[in-house]
DNA sequence: GCACCGTTTGACAACGGTGTCATGTGTTAG
DNA sequence: CTAACACATGACACCGTTGTCAAACGGTGC
């Protein structure tokens, strides 16, 4: 900027002027700033003017998710940044793995990088850690979480209530027998699908003493795996709920390794790419990351624009869609 | 910083010694220093730092691709994200859409922040405006583009090669009247993938003049009504050849439509989620964006730390995986 | 006892900008 | 003609941190 101001022979403040389009300047002033800009591509550094402003804000989020190539975590991403590009807030995204050893790390690197607000999906069982940040004015949302040991703005699906219609479309469709593929129970969402499977069974009066409940299932090849050995069993079920993406597609291919996809019913948690063309389709409860992003960014900006409301949990509806496997009766 | 001195009752510098671990400071300084940062939760601001330190670097990356949600560019940011994550390097990723007039504004966004290196899949013609920032010393790293106007690295798929196996592939399997489903051509891979495909006819012997040939596909439904008219002609191809992945699934769910998916045969660039559970599985020519992120990344560091050999195009080998749909042999 | 040296510490300027304020200039009202 | 005022401009301090340098201190060798 010095030497844009040498070129132009004018003073720094000048400059700073023009470049931030500050009023009370000449019209030729601001043709020779221009120019002088302009002939040495000078770009603001974003970052000084931010020390001495009196707003402190870097215009950047952080986002914390599961992991930046996961389908649900990308389109997350995508509505977060459709949101803060159009207030020119860049967005860092960081790929947690459910590994909860990562999270404090992750968090405080974007900390010491002054982000104006975190987005959250965290794994640790608390997060009472961002309170100081939480204090010092950084805005905080979690999303497909709900924070414990802090106070703050979440976009949740809606989980359990989404997960006992799952499962009433198969108990409607004649189902009694149905075996639940569940993902860690440490994570808040596995736990409120668990919740709405079970109560939905409850509600109609199958005894759940008697079902089929794996946990524990984070990938396609444990969820593989444990299909197999279930239908394995002396009376195998005649229904599956799959409570996660990647824990659907691990189930489905179970399914055909033993060749029951058209016997036995399916209905997964979460939408799984190209599911309308399998055979059967796969019938989905499929969420709406793409939203929770933009409700996530929402939330932040209207903290960060001085909302000082209680924190609110937004529910984000989730929808199911029929496509075939979720339809089969039982023998 | 200055409320931990104050606490401390040190000066600023000892401060800023203790917490970047610089030598000759005693321990019981250390420790006094540590427990008041403790206290105050004190994070030190990065960029404050960098305006002074002699390296001025930000520890930021920016990567712009299509789209976060489209899973390609997700694996490509995954492969940097994890390059970058063990060097302390935090990463701005932005989608293009291949919008060619949210290039400028976007990239001028990240020179703002004073990213220290730049990894883009460009959509623009020329990428001259560059140069400055190049000069300047940020590392420039193309992926999945070739730079027109400007000499820098690139990390790319072997496009024309891979279109051309994939090619051979159908014509190994008796094909000889195989359509081509492009993108759009201003897009480098789009022409070089067009390239090896009728350099692969040509080589066979094929006429390619009587070949059809859409181009301009860039999404499901452009490539569904193309595939449809295309099978609706007189004497429609026996083979398809798609360039894309949203190409390849338009274009299956043109074949599902018709009742065409077990009679003609289809090979698509690009992996598709799922591929392997269609019936029939859909063959594919399927690059590894991961690995592509990886090196990106690599190459930036390289450039970082100093590397200053001249520009250089890695190419990313992809491999053909055979499924089903692209071992139909015509009638 | 004194010069010399290495270690520990803090004062101060600087990084690239912006906020504040004073100064200079031209215009308008009385 | 002068006071009052709005506009245009730049000098200067400051944001939070690090590089430079000098000062204070204790130990060592002579």
């Amino acid at each position: 900027m010095r030497d844009v101001a040498a070129l132009a022979g004018v003073g720094l403040k000048t400059v700073s002027r023009v470049i931030n389009g500050e009023p009370n300047v000449s019209v030729e002033m601001i043709a020779r700033v221009r120019s002088a800009a302009e002939r040495l591509d000078f770009q603001p550094d974003i970052y000084a003017g931010n020390l001495r402003r009196t707003d402190r804000k870097t215009l950047t989020l952080g986002l914390v998710v599961g992991s930046v190539a996961n389908p649900f975590s990308g389109a997350v991403n995508r509505g977060v940044e459709d949101v803060a590009a159009d207030r020119g807030v860049a967005v860092f995204a960081s790929s947690l793995d459910d590994d909860a050893s990562r999270e404090t790390r992750i968090v405080s690197e974007m900390l010491r990088r002054r982000v104006d607000g975190l987005i959250l999906t965290t794994v640790q069982k608390n997060q009472g850690y961002l309170a100081a940040a939480q204090q010092r004015g950084t805005a905080l949302v979690f999303v497909d979480r709900q924070p414990t040991g802090i106070e703050a703005d979440a976009v949740v699906t809606n989980n359990a209530e989404a997960a006992a219609t799952a499962t009433g479309h198969l108990i409607a469709h004649g189902h009694r027998s149905i075996a639940y593929l569940g993902d860690r129970s440490e994570l808040w969402t596995a736990r409120e699908r668990r919740r709405g499977f079970f109560e939905q069974l409850g509600a109609v009066g199958i005894p759940t003493f008697g079902v089929v409940a794996v946990d524990g299932l984070h990938d396609e090849d444990s969820a593989f795996h444990a299909t197999l050995s279930m239908l394995g069993d002396a009376s195998p079920p005649t229904a599956l709920f799959t409570s996660q993406n990647l824990v659907t597609t691990g189930a489905i291919r179970a399914l055909r390794h033993l060749g029951l996809h058209h016997r036995i019913a399916i209905v997964g948690f979460d939408d799984v790419p190209l599911g309308d063309m399998l055979e059967p389709g796969i019938t989905v409860m499929a969420q709406d990351p793409y939203g929770m992003g933009r409700e996530a960014a929402n939330r932040v900006f209207a903290r960060l624009g001085g909302d000082d409301s209680e924190p609110r949990t937004s529910v984000i509806a989730s929808t199911l869609i029929t496509r075939g496997s979720g339809e089969i009766r039982p023998r």
